[in-house]
DNA sequence: CGAGGCTATGGCACTGAGTACCCCATGTAA
DNA sequence: TTACATGGGGTACTCAGTGCCATAGCCTCG
């Protein structure tokens, strides 16, 4: 079987790169001919020739667009947290409960906009061990995604790295809650709905809790160099006049992800 | 690569059984030498022929002991897993937070019990995309299996399932952000007060928001088919004096882990 | 217009995990 | 002794994933 692999193998220059799925013909024809293979006989018993064949391409070209055969499966989480990276970082300001809800409404906003497509893989997910721990690492980068700006924003309060990693992890629980009770009914009804029932009992459990005015947004970037590992480098990038805690906040922000 | 391959495949028996890893030189032997073999040259750069070979035993025994190679990495989680498990079935009653708390602490004592050896796995699935997609899978049974537990004590509750899906996560939260502090720290010190004190955030947060007193322990068991799927079967052992809201609460419980 | 170069794709060939199937040795019961 | 169960070994196969190279289209610069 296979994972996510390298978790990201810093993304060598994709061929239709640029807007993600868009301008990727080559790619969306892989994709919808392994999803239709996966339904009709199974993923196991789909092998990637199968999947090349249908498509009318080449093996090797398979692997170019997507790193192993689970990606296939989840063509858009890619693009979708980029697109949550992104918004947290152009706005980091205000408070943070709302905008790590606001970040989760992206990934949600992903499923609701192809309702039959997300069921039946939900399905097929739910019945394939590989495709569920594949998911499971999807999530986890969401996760830490959210937990990162939340570190950002409570690094300097008490206990700032911990609540932020209960807060991502509620946030993330709330959101799949609801998603699941949705994709369970079939996509009918509004996800929307338990979604937002769910993240109210978050901000109910965690309203108050925090530093009523976080620290303001960062004026710091902190990057690490992908990869990780042992010989790993941090670039930060910083104003001239930023006060040295906050260098040092977003420095412990960016070590403790590991 | 490879993972929880099928997420369990009903434990066939394994040769050196019973007590788990008691009784099963065989199998301690082959996971000492893959452990070491891990940590001379890589985890991906280690073979199980390379494996086999230093453990003086056939390829083919390999498999029979570790349904994949990752497996070896964690050879002690499934019985931690089963023990947790077998204790909150045995003790069901009193604050079901106190339950989750204790039933997390057995996954602590399991890693603090062999301090040099937590740590070295800890570096070494830093590294390796495969194990840490392989953790995750073995974090999240944890959490279905807390999840679970607490959607029997609070599956009458308005919101239960929601309730339960959002402590148990916080609970692992709690318990990975001590625990993973730990073992940054190389081992040193005492892992329980990390993680003690993140538990009593979980508490602060918690306490008060689960119904004082929640349902009686549930004189019904429910066993889902192992395998799940589609012609999932369900069975269900109660008192005939045990009233039917606890059935019906029983499972729905049950159906909704899926 | 042609030479060089870049990009997207195809085509092997190879590694290595995981599995199916069968064999063998040993211990045990009849 | 035979009959059989159990734990382990061996072989051959499938298939995911990778490295390397060839080729076809295209663009640019001279």
């Amino acid at each position: 079987m296979t994972q996510p692999r390298r978790a990201r193998k810093a993304t060598p220059a994709l061929p239709g790169d640029g807007t993600a799925a868009a301008r990727a013909p080559m790619r969306e024809a892989l994709a919808e001919a392994a999803f239709q293979l996966f339904l009709e006989h199974g993923f196991e018993r789909t092998t990637v020739d199968d999947i090349v064949a249908r498509a009318g391409v080449g093996r090797r070209s398979f692997f170019r667009y997507f790193p192993s055969k689970e990606d296939a499966v989840f063509p858009d989480h890619e693009s979708s947290l980029a697109e949550m990276t992104a918004f947290l970082e152009a706005r980091p300001d205000g408070d943070p409960l709302d905008r790590v809800f606001d970040a989760a409404r992206i990934v949600l906003r992903m499923y609701a906009a192809n309702p039959e497509f997300s069921v039946q893989r939900y399905r097929l997910t739910r019945e394939v061990p590989g495709l569920r721990t594949y998911e499971l690492s999807v999530v986890r980068r969401y996760e830490r995604t959210l937990a990162g700006y939340l570190r950002r924003r409570l690094g300097a309060a008490p206990d700032g790295s911990l609540r932020a990693e209960m807060i991502a992890s509620a946030v993330v629980a709330a959101h799949n809650n609801g998603l699941r009770a949705w994709l369970r009914s079939g996509g009918s009804g509004d996800a929307r709905l338990a979604v937002e029932h769910a993240f109210a009992l978050v901000r109910e459990v965690w309203a108050g809790r925090i530093d009523p005015l976080g620290p303001p947004p960062p004026p710091v970037v902190a990057l690490p160099a992908a990869g990780g590992a042992d010989g790993e480098v941090v670039v930060m990038v910083a104003s001239r006049r930023t006060p040295l805690w906050r260098v040092v906040q977003e420095l412990e922000a960016v070590l403790a992800e590991g």
